[in-house]
DNA sequence: TTTAAGGTATACCGATTTGTCTACATCAAG
DNA sequence: CTTGATGTAGACAAATCGGTATACCTTAAA
């Protein structure tokens, strides 16, 4: 019965369906049945709500993702278990997710799209929290500390590729695609 | 003088510079220094001057585009085009897209998060439209019918992958990395 | 029991939104 | 010469925006 939980929730849904700017406080506020000024107790303003819709969303990915890949040993398996978790989410099998709707940060750097901006920050700073996730695994697989980074961006931008074209183009096989392009990647990389 | 396509135009730079949902019309009748009435004697609506921006810049990219793979045979040699292509689009060598700030049509599409929305058909039939470029070169490589189309949709996610991460991570290697990965995919399904 | 925090409900503020309207200017074609 | 298309300038309307203010309620701790 957290009101300032309930906010950043129902706020969150709203940017994700909606995108940002398209959502008004007002109708955050009906759709949660918060009162105005309640909000504006917990936050100074729309933008402080939007920074903490955007770090709430940055935490339950990445745990979300993080204990994925805690099941499996880090290297190959987490690599596999890396697009099996992003498929799952493409196909609308993590509850925890919410409904697809491609990228909450790419969608939010799409809107805005100042560089310096606090939020376009907070975007980018979830995208290295997650490819960690990912050096991790590449650096199960004993390849040469130069080779790490480049390996790692690597299969992020195969990642990337495999939402966005889910999103856009609807094809809900993205995920295999880019699984498929990342064990030829690799194998031509360690032979 | 044609003052529809000047505002098409100040519309574009505004819309893919801010978002689109962040900028006005008045802001965009300023920017032009053109008159109000004037708008509404030309797009029924900010709607109708949206749904022209989108088709404004489609054509503008696709034909960009095209008449760089044209001016190499297709092929390996289109598909080293292409991501040089985007290469120069991201380090804004290319002065007929504007500075690079991602791709309208993915930016657009997270704006517009409705599949049923008709500014998001738009961009999906603008990605339809750029993947039938890429086709162009992968069947020109005298590959399996069957194999064609898949093996062009993971092209095609390699480029978007490479655009997003540019824009997101401001990664200026992205299109390298990805045109690294396509010779060793294409490589591997070719053997 | 009193007090302060957190809450609802709603009126209100100034600014801005999309879109309409009036009044007038230019100019090419019938 | 007139008419219709295209244009400018800007007032205006109705709605909505983010944000503030007032009045009152509940609840838990001092």
């Amino acid at each position: 019965m957290d009101k300032r939980q309930q906010l950043i929730h129902t706020a969150f849904n709203l940017f994700y369906q909606n995108g940002i700017h398209a959502v008004g406080i007002n109708q955050i506020l009906q759709t949660a049945g918060i009162a105005k000024k309640t909000l504006y107790h917990h936050f100074a303003s729309k933008e402080e709500l939007i920074q903490a819709v955007v770090e709430y969303r940055d935490d339950k990915f990445y745990n979300w993702l993080a204990s994925r890949l805690e099941q499996v040993k880090p290297g190959y398996d987490g690599l596999n278990e890396l697009f099996d978790a992003v498929d799952d989410w493409i196909h609308n099998r993590v509850d925890v997710l919410t409904d697809f709707h491609g990228c909450f940060f790419i969608n939010t750097c799409a809107e805005y799209n100042d560089p310096n901006h606090p939020v376009y920050l907070q975007c980018q700073q979830h995208k290295t929290r997650v490819n960690s996730l990912i050096e991790r695994q590449i650096r199960a697989l004993g390849i040469s500390e130069l080779a790490i980074q480049y390996v790692t961006e690597s299969i992020s931008l195969l990642k990337e590729g495999a939402i966005v074209t889910a999103h856009v183009q609807g094809d809900l096989t993205a995920a295999q695609k880019a699984k498929a392009m990342t064990w030829i990647v690799l194998a031509a990389y360690l032979s």
